[in-house]
RNA sequence: UGGGGUGUCGCCAAGCGGUAAGGCACCGGGUUUUGAUCCCGGCACACGCAGGUUCGAAUCCUGCCACCCCAGCCA
């Protein structure tokens, strides 16, 4: 049916519709729980849930997974929407929430108990504990496992109306306390929290367990396939016991894929909380955390990441994906979309002693390759800024750059001539005395000087200051171990550099953009006259001794 | 020592009995007014290990080994 299966999944897919006889569809969901932001591997589960179903022909539900009232609220369930349809993603009028089938969600737990197949456990919590038994001994049988079906309504009933605090009893399936699956010991399908639900306020005080609603949910919005991460692989045999309990309409599959592994960055939200609390990023959407919101305010696009997930595939291998995947789809994407400017992160004073007059208005393309993309204007002047990177005493073999004597190209104007260094007090260069070619202007080279290099640069007396925040990983380890992840953060992940930037750039509509040589930066949504450096060029400059390339 | 999973190039990942795709990274070379982009070329006699079946095995069988997940009234 499909030209190419590109994962086990899809092909799966493609293996039932083939036996199908009559029409057939597929249903999928993305259900986060709302207590928290959604970060990359997120993304990965809404690409393959969202992609799986729009190539099918089918539909995609987003539904927020609520049943736990203690670590939910509505900002996270706004917050989610927003980054699901910032990656592009439609979900129509799916959207929907556990927490709305509560009242079905119930009445599957009361046919349940009619049938025998679950009970009210007086246990307390501890209790329950220490009689599952171990991963090598079975549990024992609940005192409360043979209640009459009687009595078990009633308690339920008395459970539901709020006659017993916290803790007291919970409803559990009627399975099997010497099954090797933990999941099967009789577990909990039913605790009473007497809490407020960010969606159904008070109405409840009883609550389903994740493994008693979430099967029950796919089947009620007749999910095909129920696709989620390998931890969830032992409580499959639970979710088919619940369904095979009921008889409801639809009968959905769980299948289970791999979690999205990356490096230099941890995925779990309670480190993430770490990260956060203790103050060593400035929120969940710091451009260095793999949150969506932070990618997004870093200047990741959503193309990019979804380039990235479909690259990354999909299986049940365990992964740790390199960080260089990740960049590569960022600049793969930005190298095509994002104008290309001038900014110059640590400027140099070059003053150009032999031109007259005050500055003069060049032109340039915002992209070589973009002609649509438009041009902008570009002061020139007698006094400008360069990258302090860009000029060396003494250069190193094979320097492409500015150095005493040398001729280099001003990206998009005149080729100068160094001709003279003002070295400052403390012995740094302070300023460098040039002259520039006046035939040399870019686009009608007159002058046959072949110059060292191109550098990029802003005219002093246009130029607009601005602060640029230059990222690098936040850990330094590929792999930061959970136990001791603190230890491997990077604590000069960010600097903040007072850079110069074209007038053109700053007053530019666009929030993306290449500083041409430096990297591609995305204007700060939040802080004023700043921008958040996305990714570096690629650079394959090795200097031959210990140079300081940028 | 219970159950469930996974092992193919540094990192991802195709492959599904017929003689190892692709991407990233890396290494060469070309183009270039970004040491960028782009283009060309190189990069696993080898598929966790050991046996076996077969004319033929990464793919089938057996036995080992390694790693991941599970003992929440979290999801």
């Amino acid at each position: 049916m499909l030209e190419s299966a590109t994962d086990f999944i899809r092909q799966q897919i493609d293996r039932e519709l083939a036996a199908v006889v009559g029409p057939s569809a597929v249903v999928t969901r993305f259900p986060p729980e709302p207590n928290g932001y959604l970060h990359i591997g997120h993304a990965k589960s809404i690409c393959l849930n969202f992609g799986v179903a729009e190539e099918y022909g089918g539909r995609t539900y987003l539904r927020f997974d609520d049943t736990n009232p203690l670590a939910e609220s509505l900002e996270y369930v706004k917050a989610i929407q927003q980054d699901v349809a910032w990656l592009g993603f439609d979900w129509g009028d799916r959207l929907t929430f556990a927490s709305d089938y509560f009242e079905r969600l119930h009445q599957c737990a009361v046919k349940l108990i009619e049938n025998g197949n679950a009970y009210v456990c007086s246990l307390s919590q501890e209790e329950i504990r220490q009689t599952r038994g171990t991963l090598t001994e079975p549990g024992v049988d609940s005192p409360h496992r043979n209640r009459s079906v009687r009595d078990n309504l009633d308690l339920f009933a008395r459970m539901k109306a709020g006659e017993f605090p916290d803790g007291a009893h919970v409803l559990r399936a009627r399975i099997d306390m010497a099954s090797p699956n933990l999941n099967m010991r009789d577990p909990v399908l039913y605790r009473i929290r007497h809490a407020a639900h960010h969606n159904v306020g008070d109405a409840w005080v009883i609550y389903p367990t994740y493994d008693f609603t979430h099967c029950i949910c796919d089947a009620l919005e007749n999910v095909t396939h129920s696709l989620c991460t390998l931890e969830f692989e032992d409580h499959r045999p639970l979710y088919d016991w619940v369904l095979d309990n009921l008889s409801l309409n639809a009968r959905p599959r769980q299948i289970e894929f791999s979690r999205l592994g990356l490096e230099h960055t941890v995925m779990s939200k309670r480190l993430l909380q770490r990260l956060v609390s203790e103050g060593l990023v400035e929120g969940w959407d710091d451009p260095r955390m793999p949150t969506l919101a932070g990618l997004r305010r870093r200047g990741v696009r959503p193309q990019a990441i979804r380039d990235f997930c479909s690259r990354v595939g999909v299986t049940k291998q365990d992964n740790q994906v390199a960080m260089e995947l990740l960049e590569f789809c960022v600049r793969r994407d930005l190298e095509e979309t994002a104008p290309k400017g001038m900014g110059v992160v640590n400027p140099l004073r070059v003053r150009l002693a032999n031109y007259p007059g005050d500055g003069e208005a060049l032109e340039a393309p915002w992209h070589p390759r973009r002609p649509d993309l438009g041009r902008r204007s570009l002061p020139f002047g007698p006094v400008l800024h360069i990258d302090r990177e860009d000029f060396a005493v003494m250069p190193p073999p094979k320097w492409k750059r500015l150095s005493p004597g040398a001729h280099v190209r001003l990206r998009y104007a005149y080729i100068i001539r160094c001709d003279e260094v003002v070295t400052g007090a403390n012995g740094e260069v302070a300023e460098l005395i040039c002259s520039y070619l006046p035939n040399s202007k870019s686009g009608s080279d007159a002058s046959g000087v072949k110059p060292a290099g191109v550098i990029h640069w802003v005219a002093a007396h246009a130029a607009k200051p601005a602060k640029l925040r230059l990222y690098e990983r936040l850990f330094k380890e590929r792999s930061p171990s959970g136990a001791d992840f603190m230890a491997s953060v990077n604590h000069s992940s960010l600097a903040i550099a007072s850079g110069l930037v074209e007038p053109a750039l700053a007053t530019s509509r666009e929030a993306h953009f290449q500083f041409e040589r430096v990297g591609y930066f995305h204007r700060d949504p939040k802080l004023p006259n700043t921008y958040n450096r996305t990714v570096t060029l690629r650079d394959s400059w090795r200097p031959p001794s210990g140079g300081q390339p940028s």
